[in-house]
DNA sequence: ACAAAATACTTTGGATATGAACTAATTTGG
DNA sequence: CCAAATTAGTTCATATCCAAAGTATTTTGT
């Protein structure tokens, strides 16, 4: 009834883990991504008036001092471009973000921050690091650079899984 | 000018760096939610037409064969009450999901999987677990399990950021 | 007992979000 | 050149999502 060599080399050889472990890594980091997001969506509401997702933009637009287009924009929150396109609207009408149109292509929309918009995610981002590091506070340096690298193997992990037609 | 002995000493002593890499872990832990949040959300839609949301309450009352009060659920989903109200209206409709008044409190509404949506789910379930894996299968189990163990302790650490007034 | 506080949920109004269909502008192939 | 394909954004319908206000029910304090 019970060959165990064998059993037990195909075991070492094929690695029979049954992803229990990945499944529960993924649930963790969505743990800790929900706590945090929720927290600093809250913190921005209050102490700023500002939402999460706008934050968020004019973020990508400090980057990008000679302003940014839609697409460009929508890549990097990997966010749908339809979503960036109502979002950019309120940010303009309530004058953080200036649109202009591309001469050379007319149908570039390119976005950049105001002034006002500038010096207000000033503001903010001086307060958005500060809560993080609270947050964080209780990991070791040590520790977040190791997340650091994991998390980096495992975002080169999850992207190739994504582009590779398998 | 300088007395460089007492600003090493001061600099050892109040551990000065300056949080630029927990803004960093805290965005590229945002990258890795998203990435796979976006494609669990693509394949859920294109191979079982169900949303993300459905799929995780539906996730919650596997767990709990007796079923579950509102609360419990909005609780451990981390979204708001009415969010929830909402979801279980269309679970309902749909027949994956059944609610019952509590006769003891007839404040608690106990929802629970229905014979449909619990084959429903264990179908969803499978493949869900299996696409965790394949995205994941860049990640040694070593470091899977350093993952979860680093990810353990930024998450408490979280927490008691939260929970304390400091 | 019973008014006040607390609890469980729903409703409401507004902001995100998506995917798909649509419009306008540019590139490409022949 | 110019029709066809591509690209950049917008619009549309629908589904989340939240905070705040509202409703119904239960518990508490006295």
């Amino acid at each position: 009834m019970d060959n165990l060599p064998l059993d037990a080399e195909t075991k070492a050889l094929e690695a029979p883990h049954d992803h229990k472990d990945e499944l529960r890594l993924w649930l963790r980091l969505l743990t800790c991504t929900t706590l945090v997001e929720t927290e600093i969506r809250g913190r921005l509401r209050v102490q700023f008036e500002v939402t999460l997702p706008r934050f968020d933009l004019m973020a990508q637009l400090e980057k990008a001092p000679d302003g940014m287009a839609l697409g460009e924009v929508s890549r990097r929150m990997m966010v749908s471009n339809g979503n960036v396109t109502g979002l950019v609207d309120r940010l303009v009408e309530n004058g953080h973000v200036a649109r202009r149109a591309l001469p050379a292509d007319k149908r570039v929309q390119v976005i950049s921050l105001t002034p006002e918009g500038r010096s207000e995610f000033a503001r903010m981002a001086i307060e958005h690091e500060a809560w993080i590091a609270e947050m964080f506070a209780g990991v070791s340096p040590r520790k977040v650079g190791m997340l650091l690298d994991l998390l980096g193997d495992l975002k080169r992990s999850v992207r190739k899984a994504i582009e590779d037609p398998t």
